[in-house]
DNA sequence: TATTCTCATCGAAACGCTTCGACTAACCGC
DNA sequence: GCGGTTAGTCGAAGCGTTTCGATGAGAATA
């Protein structure tokens, strides 16, 4: 494999010559710069990662966080990796997946103390977040997919729940729905202060009270059978539900049991919709399912753009995006029943 | 952050003896042993795993070739991933992932020039494939999920279509079932040479022959649409078919479609099983789906661990592994109808 | 007792790059 | 025509490891 001394002989200059030439970090004459290029092509010359890692201080290269989510790793976060993997290397950085239990901050410590990442894209934050606060603390930089309570200075992208909860409500209460309610994540997660469920949470109770609305909420384990008993949980709280709005598509088969089991028909004696899902699950279903999509690819690219933008730039400006989920109208979602079969 | 020389330095020692107590290259007495191992822990100290990498020329980071699929990635390949993130971890290494388009030869030879990467994963392989060519000639460390047209000296493991073909039809056999289908993936992928859709096709035509049933085959874009189009060419050439089994998840809900648009039911008038899927997406589906499970977890675990092991051991003894996907029976396969509504 | 071994350790040379300081020659203003 | 820039280049000192050859102290051998 050839190395930047043999590029700098054949192109009968300096080694240092040929590391201007390739960072442009000092002014290099064209006529030497095109004698390198050439000398580097005709060798296959690439230079080393490692090396230039260790000189420079900067190894290009990310980790993505993943989160060990009880939940499980759905299609949304697939999409997360992807984008961020492709958005990396457009930057010309590598991205190294690092795994399961990092909640851990001794153990993401040791990880980051080996030199090999200049920052990281950290998924699934908790409002009190324990990464956040070491990352925060020892000035490593960092992007979050998600929202922590103090977001200071910190660069992230997240999903708008409130947007997307009203945009749902929304959605319902212009079907003629009035009483409808809430399935959200598990008490758990909401208890541990997941952003995700205590902000759709937040806002389903808002923006159903500013309408006017009878609305329900409660909690749900990310399992069709929880899904299947907590609807019926729901039904004996208010016999006159006529909507859910799911927040883990997971549950949803059970949800969709429980309805049919009564013997109605969605969406004409029952209306479904899936906040935060992908487009793919929502379409395997019967009915298909109206779904607030989530924006994986759009978060995952940002996220790291911003990381790298951070990494890149001095003058640390920090940017907060927040996108909502786009409401995809399916078959599982109509107009409020009039009448409908009598629960026996 | 601290070097080896702090810790040698506080330890009392050369900076050798401090690498040559953490690696174990050469003896070291037990009392200077516990002294370095105490300063490292003193000072906190990690190694650096850029200048490691340099040095040693092996840098104990593994990279994951992600495929571009048409087909999408699912459940089954973030399954992959995960699992070989964490195994990788386990034996002290990083995963990198590498995606898209690195079909590409050139463009995978220029990532691996870059020396940050001590060997490969490689998924989603065809018959002729490219990247494997290349990596042998160059004689490259990797392994593969997935099988080539020779794969003599090459570490893999792939998922048995024979076995899992076999096994879904005598289960289909085993209720009665005497004509059906095997809906395939896509003509493009099958011509391009795509494995499992090579051997599944292979085996199901052989499998129904040796019991002396009627089977036809056809292929189908990854696409609900195709799925429920198929299903009505399917049944147009033989009338009597009773039974699908589909490749590829992404077209169930079309197939089920096309089914219950004719007025059966699932499974009394007609049985569906899903080859090589995941039990996530067979239980979202109504009724859930007889399903081939395939061994997603185990297949990244195998996959990361034979590559590792190439890259640590000098003899090269290289394993093939076939897994064969678990039936999982759910609801949509029974016995083979009797009579049957007529289509109209 | 002189000689060979082994064990434990040390110092220095890589590994392939970046970056700093220095040097040369041309160019500028006055 | 003289100091002061500036563009273009070079050499050398790192970056934090691994690894090779050498060394000294004892133990074993002759």
């Amino acid at each position: 494999m050839p190395t930047m001394q043999d590029v700098a002989k054949h192109a009968g200059v300096a080694l240092s010559t040929v590391s201007y030439a390739i960072n442009g970090t000092r002014p290099i004459s064209e006529e030497t710069r095109e004698r390198i290029f050439a000398a580097m092509k005709e060798l296959g010359y690439r230079p080393n990662v490692l090396a230039r890692g260790l000189a420079s201080k900067r190894s290009r290269i990310i980790a993505l966080l993943l989160p060990a989510a009880k939940r499980g790793l759905g299609l949304t976060e697939m999409e997360f990796v992807i984008s961020a993997t492709e958005v990396a290397r457009e930057h010309g950085y590598h991205l190294v997946l690092w795994s399961t239990e990092i909640r851990d901050p001794q153990e993401l410590q040791q990880l980051m103390q080996q030199g090999l990442v200049d920052g990281l894209i950290v998924m699934e934050i908790h409002e009190q977040d324990e990464r956040v606060d070491l990352l925060r603390e020892i000035q490593f930089p960092f992007s979050m997919i998600g929202r922590s309570a103090n977001n200071d200075g910190i660069n992230h992208v997240d999903i708008d729940f409130g947007q997307t909860m009203d945009v749902v409500v929304e959605h319902l209460a212009s079907l003629g729905h009035t009483h409808f309610a809430f399935l959200n994540h598990a008490q758990e997660e909401y208890d541990a202060g997941y952003g995700p469920a205590v902000r759709a949470q937040h806002r389903f109770v808002q923006s159903v009270e500013v309408r006017g609305l009878h609305g329900l909420t409660h909690f749900c384990e990310a399992d069709a059978k929880d899904g299947y008993t907590a609807v019926n949980n729901l039904l004996a709280l208010d016999p006159n539900l006529t909507a859910i709005i799911v927040m883990n598509d997971r549950i949803l088969p059970g949800v969709l049991r429980a309805i049919t089991d009564r013997g109605w028909k969605i969406p004409d004696d029952f209306s479904i919709v899936a906040a935060v899902s992908s487009a793919r699950i929502a379409e395997m279903i019967n009915p298909t399912i109206t779904t607030a999509e989530a924006p994986a690819k759009e978060l995952g690219r940002l996220g790291t753009e911003m990381l790298i933008q951070c990494l890149e730039e001095e003058e640390k400006a920090f940017s907060e995006v927040l996108i909502p989920c786009e409401l995809v109208i399916r078959e599982s979602s109509g107009p409020c029943p009039k009448v409908r079969a009598m629960v026996f």
